[in-house]
RNA sequence: GCCCCCAUCGUCUAGAGGCCUAGGACACCUCCCUUUCACGGAGGCGACAGGGGUUCGAAUCCCCUUGGGGGUACCA
């Protein structure tokens, strides 16, 4: 068994594409199959190596490894020009002297007529002097395969079951080559699957209109047919295609946005398919030997950001602090925070203070701005927390005593001691008191667990002068 | 317009004629835990698109309607 994804460099790697190479991967790793990369470049006008680029990272990062591959189908021109020459001299293609405007004209016609538009195989049995004729006009023709009409093609969709397509919707004798013999998508993707001995075609559903041509074409050049099954599409939360004003539509978009690719995958791999465990949380290999089609939903997806969120935030709590860090400090040093300036024990201690509060990495930017940044601004719930009777004095004693600590030899119980002792000396309840410096240390009046941070904020140099230039200022 | 595909809570889904008073997850609401926000725990709200059949019996099978999606290229 061997399947295959077949992206376009016209973009970078696609949420869609990522999940139906979430499919083919599980596919292949649950029937000890082969997955193949192709990359389907034909389109030199549309094609950038920046998104060959982006794809294959973006793979990489998911951790989609293939066995086959990448092919570049840049680099096959010879053997679709082959398989066009055999398809003209079987007469199975044929030359076709169409303009552009032709065309356009016709399709208005059709249009006009009410009737649906279509190439009318004008030039299907041209004779060699009316060829010759069009030639001597200076007119490049294409080559167009012939789609046998009246005609019945069916097939059975290893999730939708059958489905039957009657030529005469297909549009017409199709176009598989330009007139500068450049291939064209039909055409090129047959003569690799073949080629590549692809078994099983698992692609999005914006294919099933394709498969007819495919059929014909594997049929013309005599290819044992490969089984088909066409994917789901993914839809934006508004039921419409995703689209970029959707927040992220690209795998690297989810990579910046602070995702996990297990859990991307995760997320994909649960939209349209459930295991039959009903479990939710799961990795790919596990997956992987519980996968099959039966399983796969016929209709589209929502793309749901809630659940994403919540599937990535199970993830983040599952890392071990070291592993935390790792993913966290890029992104606080795309924020600038200088987190070569401390240790790796405080780096790890504050991943875990707020690792139970992400939902995505980069939740970790704002959500530690006080810790890396000197300068604190109040909020104005902050201001009026301080402003509460008692906490002034009370967070004047603490400073006090704090100045008389060493920060080497403590530890954050002594902290919580100290400010025990201090709520007691003051008179003052202990939940005024901890807002209060909740609101002095952070500048805000909500948090991750605050002796915690005081601790960690007074190891950094930075609680005792926050304490005092407060009071100072008051 | 024409062709194809699809149709269970707001969303993702379980369900392959009686196990369904339709189960789970996310989101939402309430309570508990708690110095706050989260996390966690316990509850709650909430769906078989509509209409015809078939059958003793239909969310499950068939037909129609409606709705949604995809395609209709010398893009992939």
């Amino acid at each position: 068994m061997r399947v295959r994804i077949a992206p376009s460099p016209t973009g970078n790697l696609h949420i869609g594409t990522a999940r139906t190479a979430v499919f083919n991967w599980l596919y292949a790793r649950h029937g000890g199959g082969e997955f193949a990369l192709r990359i389907e470049d034909t389109d030199t006008e549309r094609s950038r190596p920046e998104y060959t680029e982006n794809i294959l990272e973006s793979l990489r990062w998911l951790g989609l490894d293939w066995d086959i591959g990448p092919v570049f189908q840049s680099q096959r021109l010879d053997r679709y020009r082959q398989v066009v020459q055999l398809l003209l001299e079987r007469g199975q293609a044929y030359y076709c002297f169409c303009t552009e405007a032709e065309l356009e004209e016709l399709r208005a016609a059709q249009k006009a007529a009410g009737k649906a538009p279509r190439y009318d195989n004008r030039h299907r049995y041209l004779t060699a002097e009316q060829q010759q004729a069009f030639r001597e006009q200076g007119r490049q023709p294409v080559v167009r395969f012939m789609i046998p009409e009246p005609q019945t093609v069916s097939w059975v969709d290893l999730i939708r079951g059958e489905i039957t397509w009657n030529t005469q919707d297909l549009g017409g004798d199709m176009v598989i080559a330009r007139a500068d013999g450049q291939p064209l998508y039909n055409l090129a993707v047959v003569v690799d699957d073949i080629d590549m001995g692809i078994t099983h075609i698992i692609r999005g559903e914006d294919h099933i209109g394709n498969t007819p041509k495919q059929i014909l074409l594997y049929q013309a050049l005599g290819a044992e047919l490969p089984a088909f099954a066409h994917c789901p599409l993914i839809l934006n939360p508004e039921g419409k295609k995703l689209s970029k004003r959707d927040g992220a539509t690209s795998v690297t978009e989810f990579r910046d946005l602070g995702y996990l690719p297990a859990a991307l995958k995760n997320y994909l791999a649960l939209l349209s398919w459930s295991p039959p465990d009903g479990e939710e949380l799961f990795t790919l290999e596990k997956a992987a030997k519980l996968f099959d089609f039966d399983r796969v939903n016929r209709s589209a997806a929502r793309f749901d950001w809630d659940k994403l969120n919540w599937i990535n935030s199970q993830y983040i709590r599952q890392l071990t602090p070291a592993q935390l860090v790792a993913h966290l400090v890029p992104f606080w040093q795309a924020a600038g925070y200088a987190t070569d300036q401390v240790s790796p024990t405080w780096l790890e201690q504050l991943a875990t203070l707020i690792g139970e509060g992400l939902t995505k990495l980069s939740d970790a930017v704002p959500a530690t701005r006080f810790f890396w940044v000197e300068d604190l601004t109040l909020s104005p719930e902050a201001q009026a927390q301080l402003q509460q009777p008692g906490v002034l004095s009370a967070l004047a004693e603490l400073s006090g005593s704090l100045a008389a600590l060493d920060p080497a030899s403590s530890s954050p119980a002594d902290l919580k001691a100290l400010v025990d002792q201090i709520s007691k000396n003051q008179g003052l309840k202990k939940g005024v008191l901890m807002k209060g410096l909740r609101a002095a240390l952070t500048g805000e009046v909500h948090g991750p667990d605050l002796i915690t941070s005081f601790w960690l904020l007074w190891q950094r140099g930075f609680a005792g002068p926050r304490l005092a230039r407060l009071l100072a200022s008051t």
